[in-house]
RNA sequence: GGGCGCGUAGCUCAGUUGGUUAGAGCGCUACGUUGACAUCGUAGAGGUCAGAGGUUCGAAUCCUCUCGCGCCCACCA
């Protein structure tokens, strides 16, 4: 086995045939017989599948990474661990996707026909769609493949109907004219979730309502009354102000309304009001959803536009008047002078119109939220239509008992309240799209009134016999099929042996924006259908942004294309730089004008780690390695401190793994491997590795060697699949055992509570210490580096001392790291103080200028005194020592007997150094 | 208008139930290439833990208020 390792770590030449390789051993693929024959546990997470025209983005790279990362950990871990794969029909934004592409050939999707258009989208997706799956494996994602699903599968339209109609049944799903939001550039309803709340900057117009001459009388009185928008103009008219925010909506006005207890305007209540622009008379109603406290407690009524002007209408039985078309342009219930304008050249029109006529009684500036389309971000209409419903509150019920009772949990925890707090006040949801790209609504209308809802396309009506059956023209919002597809990737509604084996799931990784979208429909849908939710844990990482905190978005140009990271930096240090920065509940930063910067952690260790790799495969070279049961005898304290060190790491990785603390498994693990693997571990065994060095104590190291590497390539696999796998298959195997398989099914390292060696843990730490002390006093002193100074130690802690002094073979190695050699000295020189007691001096005869010495050790004495004096104090404050807790005590006890030896070790330095000049 | 979160080193952030000398990465400074790695090594500088008050023997951590950010939800025209 000879190895001939570049010396640096390259992505390009490794990651893509290990890939391969996986693929090729079948790894990810699960059979359920695993589960149902042979009784694995299962772990399962479906993927939040990416929209079938979506190009992989660093927000799917770091989503993507989390959920493989776990899948891989579980998969180690002997589960059947299974990760479905697929991707969304997305229909409005595929749906606008085509349609910019007809724009650009001058045509519109009514220019092709229904069918036509359809077979086009599909096209697309043919020859695009799922690019996403492809890009997903450069960056290692262990999906099953074959079982990739799309929402617009024939098995996953089954499940669609199916809900629908037994939803339908229920009387959960009912039809209805509303106030929704519409898009008028989609064409298309939207549900409240689709529609987002923008804060804008805006204006609130005055309007003036001329009343009928019958009602002079009363508005005479109201004003005296001190009525505020009660008033008369110049030529001796009265009449009434009301504000908006959107004029042009005074076009569908078919009242004005006050609140029935408000003693200002009860006498005006049924009078006439002759609405300006229109020709139209309308009614001043009491109703009580009117805020007498908020402007001039008069508000005018525009139901047709405006939900709650809408619910006043229901109460009080005024008109409803739609003034607008699809597009949001004025229809022709409109006033002639108004017909075919946008709704925003209307706005100014009637303003116009309006100062004419001396009815525009000012405006004030106003900020308030305006609802956008999510998707091509137009200002929402909120309109009156018929559109299809789901009755949200009863199927809410389960799904908000899984969050409280603890059947489903978030991480981090603070969603649960925000997750709570959407369920308690649901609203019915808006499913109806007027889309053509999308799961067809099952609702057949026949001329003879008959409504067939059905699973199966119905031939005739099934009330008449007629088999002239209008199908409804719309289709369903994209979140019906993505709420059902926990199960419905899994064959559902059949009984399927994947179904039994598979659902429900585990987690859920996702992002916070679809908490309500995604996440709480699929877990009402799991109740609803299967009475159990469909995972129990929900993790909401970050959202990736750039430098400056901004998402990172194609408008922006400020994003970081992933592949690119994989092909100059590779996955690895990708995956190790997103995992190692993904706290709970942060957002991750990566400046896209720095793209390597932004990596090098993750780059760097992975070179670290190849180096390591590297060397160690030279050092062990081709003899076989000894398993570690045949050289326990001749372990050293080194290979017994690097062991415990190594299930310390494993054991403290799979804590934070169950916890979602990914950040803390990538730093825990960095720091092992680098600081305590490379640093310490790897320089300390140097000498060993040797051909002349002592065969037993040789023996042991090779073996502590590739066994701790052995361990250490498990442990960072699921953060780095493909470096370790590379690594892992050419590392010798102590005993020589034989090892089946990749890496990617070794087992996960939980099981070696053996290794653990407190008494070898605590020894290194003083070695440690020791040598970072004769570092630093090296470095004061400008020992040049490769100059062998001698050291003195003496005094402190007997234990401390004895474990330096007991080590002898250690502590000439170490010697070795600090290049400096043990021995006695006396006289002037660096002196430095171990903290656990024990001391290090070293002779700097003719190596530095005493007075400037002495001059630092008495300010040195000066701030240890402090200390001290801090640490008596401390220790005399009889709270202190009766309640904090006796270990605390001591530390501090300690501590002050060190720093009082420290200042005598000082003193009497100092008063070598000054020859008794002061 | 409600709710949530944040403010810790130059930058981006960790800091589990209050308890040794508050940490990391990047950046910065000095020195160093005797072959695993300069994508490296060693050492170092740098923090009134936003501010004020309180609880406690002890507070970055718990409580109250103030200031400054961010997010979510909501029908005040």
């Amino acid at each position: 086995m000879s190895q001939d390792l570049a010396p640096r770590y390259e992505p390009g030449a490794i990651e893509p045939a290990r890939y391969a390789a996986w693929q090729d051993g079948g790894y990810f693929h699960v059979s359920p017989d695993r589960v149902l024959d042979e009784g694995a546990e299962p772990y399962v997470i479906v993927i939040p599948p990416p929209n079938v025209t979506a190009v992989l983005h660093m927000g799917h790279g770091l989503n993507n990474t989390i959920q493989d990362v776990l899948i891989r950990w579980r998969r180690m871990q002997g589960r059947a661990s299974l990760w479905v794969p697929g991707t969304d029909h997305a229909g409005i934004a595929t749906q606008n996707v085509v349609e910019r592409q007809l724009a650009a050939e001058g045509k519109t999707r009514d220019d092709l026909g229904r069918e036509a258009f359809v077979e086009r989208v599909w096209d697309f997706v043919g020859e695009t769609g799922g690019a996403i799956l492809e890009q997903l494996k450069s960056i290692g994602c262990s999906c099953d493949w074959d079982r990739t699903r799309f929402t617009l599968d024939e098995e996953l339209n089954r499940a669609v109907r199916e809900v629908f109609v037994h939803l339908y049944e229920k009387d959960l799903i009912y039809r209805g004219e509303y106030i929704i939001n519409w898009c008028p550039r989609c064409h298309t309803a939207l549900s409240n979730e689709e529609a987002e709340g923008h804060e804008t900057g805006g204006s609130l117009w005055h309007l003036r309502y001329p009343l009928a001459e019958s009602a002079w009388g009363a508005a005479a009185a109201a004003a005296e009354d001190g009525a505020e928008a009660v008033g008369r103009t110049d030529d001796g008219r009265w009449y009434l102000t009301v504000s908006t925010t959107r004029p042009e909506t005074m076009l569908g006005d078919t009242g004005v309304a006050v609140h029935p207890d408000d003693d200002r305007y009860r006498a005006l209540v049924g009078a006439d009001v002759l609405l300006p622009l229109t020709g139209r008379t309308i009614p001043v109603v009491a109703d009580a959803y009117v805020d007498r406290s908020f402007g001039s407690g008069m508000v005018k009524v525009t139901p047709a536009h405006d939900p709650n002007d809408f619910d006043i209408a229901s109460r009080t039985g005024i008109e409803v008047l739609d003034v607008m078309a699809d597009d949001a342009s004025m229809n022709d219930a409109a006033p002639e002078a108004f017909r075919g304008m946008d709704r925003f050249d209307a706005r100014k029109a009637v303003l116009k119109a309006l100062e004419a006529e001396g009815l525009l009684a000012g405006r004030d500036d106003h900020t308030h939220t305006v609802p956008h389309c999510y998707r091509c971000d137009t200002v929402v209409e909120p309109r009156l239509s018929l559109q299809w419903f789901v009755k949200m509150k009863p199927l809410a019920e389960p799904a908000l008992a899984a969050s409280r009772d603890g059947t489903i949990t978030f991480a981090p925890a603070r969603w649960t309240k925000v997750y709570e707090h959407w369920m308690e006040n649901i609203r019915d949801w808006c499913i109806s799209r007027q889309l053509w790209w999308g799961h067809r609504i099952p609702v057949w209308y026949c001329d003879c009134g008959e409504v067939v809802v059905a699973r199966e396309d119905p031939d005739a009506c099934p009330k008449c016999g007629s088999s002239d059956l209008t199908q409804d023209p719309d289709v369903l919002d994209t979140w019906f099929s993505s709420q059902l597809w926990p199960f419905s990737v899994f064959g559902w509604p059949e009984k399927t042996r994947d179904l039994a084996a598979f659902y429900p799931g585990h987690s859920m990784v996702t992002a916070p924006e679809i908490l309500f979208f995604w996440v709480a429909r699929m877990i009402m849908m799991g109740y609803e259908f299967h009475g159990k939710a469909p995972f129990t844990e929900v993790y909401l990482h970050g959202t990736v942004r750039d430098a400056k905190g901004r998402k990172m978005s194609k408008s922006l140009g400020n994003g970081i294309d992933p592949l690119e990271v994989v092909e100059t930096l590779g996955a690895d240090a990708m995956r190790f730089t997103l995992v190692s920065q993904c706290a709970v509940g942060t957002d991750i930063h990566l400046d896209h004008e720095d793209v390597e910067g932004a990596f090098s952690s993750g780059r760097n260790f992975a070179n670290k780690i190849w180096n390591a790799g590297r060397f160690a495969l030279l050092g062990l070279g081709d003899a076989p390695v000894a398993s570690l049961d045949a050289v326990a005898d001749d372990l050293q304290l080194e290979d017994r401190w690097i062991l415990s060190r190594t299930h310390r790491a494993a054991t403290e990785a799979t804590r934070n793994l169950e916890r979602y603390r990914l950040h803390e498994v990538a730093d825990g693990l960095y720091h092992f491997f680098w600081g305590e693997v490379c640093d310490w571990y790897l320089e300390l065994v140097k000498g060993r590795l040797a051909e002349g060095a002592d065969p037993a104590s040789r023996a042991a190291a090779r073996t502590t060697l590739a066994t701790v590497l052995d361990r250490a390539m498990r442990l960072l696999h699921p953060i780095m699949p493909f470096i370790t796998s590379e690594l892992w298959q050419r590392l010798p195997r102590p005993g020589g055992q034989t090892v089946e398989g990749d890496l990617i099914v070794a087992a996960w390292p939980e099981h070696d509570e053996a290794w653990s060696d407190p008494e070898a843990e605590a020894a290194l730490a003083a070695l440690q210490e020791f040598v970072a002390e004769v570092r630093r006093l090296r470095k004061e002193y400008n020992v040049p580096e490769g100059e062998r100074v001698t050291i003195h130690l003496a005094g402190g802690d007997p234990t401390v001392h004895e474990t330096v002094r007991g080590q002898s073979e250690a502590l000439e190695r170490l010697a070795r790291v600090g290049a400096v050699t043990a021995g006695s000295g006396t006289g002037v020189g660096a002196h430095g103080v171990l903290r656990g007691g024990g001391e290090v001096f070293l002779p700097l005869e003719g190596l530095i200028d005493l007075a400037q010495e002495r001059e630092r050790l008495s300010g040195e004495v000066t701030r240890l005194q402090g200390q001290l004096e801090g640490a008596r104090r401390k220790l005399a404050n009889e709270q202190f020592v009766s309640k904090a807790p006796d270990e605390v005590v001591e530390k501090e006890r300690e501590k002050a007997r060190s720093l009082a030896d420290q200042v005598d070790k000082l003193q009497d330095k100092i008063r070598q150094l000054g020859g008794g000049e002061d």
